[in-house]
DNA sequence: GACGAAAGACTACCTTGGTAGTATTACCGA
DNA sequence: TCGGTAATACTACCAAGGTAGTCTTTCGTC
């Protein structure tokens, strides 16, 4: 279904990021739940939600008075968007070039290095 | 001086791209460049490029009647704050998730995957 | 049964990216 | 010098993200 590029704002990924831990949440839940982060009003939260129900990112059922709300889009279909655009704009299509950038441009652990050796042979693997 | 998050839209890292690599382009350069790509207005390019020195991202200087621009912002501040996201936003901070992702969701030549492992050893040496 | 709290509906406003038309100015060639 | 062309300036619009106020309905409770 040719998935279109998925341009997310930062509150529209934190609302899907609730959604998708807790399916069939509330307005209020998820105000509830950012409010550390963001102090928003009720209502904002509110129309984001259906702002972004008219462009089939959240879908609701009516449970009484309320509204559940659930992501529409998967986690991976926003991961992936989001990667396409990092390795194909920004460095043309060079996963080695992005990772690279990545690597070079902050610290990373030791941990984090051995997991990626690990990664790095299994892809190897697979490919072979 | 604390860069803020540079959010960029498709259009100005298109003109940054020509910038960093023609530096003192005019209006009607940037125009012809992006031509193939996108058929603009040349007042659409201008345009943006005025938008884009009100926000410091790109200066101009006048030699005669044309201005010709360069880039304020490096492609360095530019990926980097687009890997911050990239990793950040979406993937908590882990790196070897984001990686992970990028691995598991697209084609990665065998070249690519032996440019990968030499990139991580360098890291590791340069860590030890 | 009245009343306040809670939920959704509407509407409005601001910002920014993107796009382009119109106006003005300056220069160059016939 | 006259006119066309090319440059910038100004203005206007639209879409989308973000933010929130007000209005209406609906409960639950005293």
């Amino acid at each position: 279904m040719a998935t279109p590029p998925l341009r997310l704002g930062e509150l529209q990924l934190r609302i899907l990021e609730v959604l998708w831990k807790s399916p069939d949440s509330s307005v209020g839940f998820v105000h509830e739940t950012l409010k550390p982060e963001r102090a928003l009003a009720y209502t904002t939260v509110a129309t984001m939600l259906r702002k972004m129900e008219a462009r089939d990112l959240v879908s609701h059922r009516e449970e009484g008075r309320t509204f559940l709300y659930r992501a529409m889009v998967q986690a991976d279909d926003v991961n992936r968007s989001a990667g396409d655009h990092f390795v194909g704009r920004l460095f043309e299509g060079s996963i080695a070039d992005a990772v690279s950038h990545l690597l070079t441009t902050r610290e990373v652990s030791r941990d984090e290095l051995d997991q990626l050796e690990k990664l790095i042979r299994e892809a190897k693997r697979r490919s072979k």
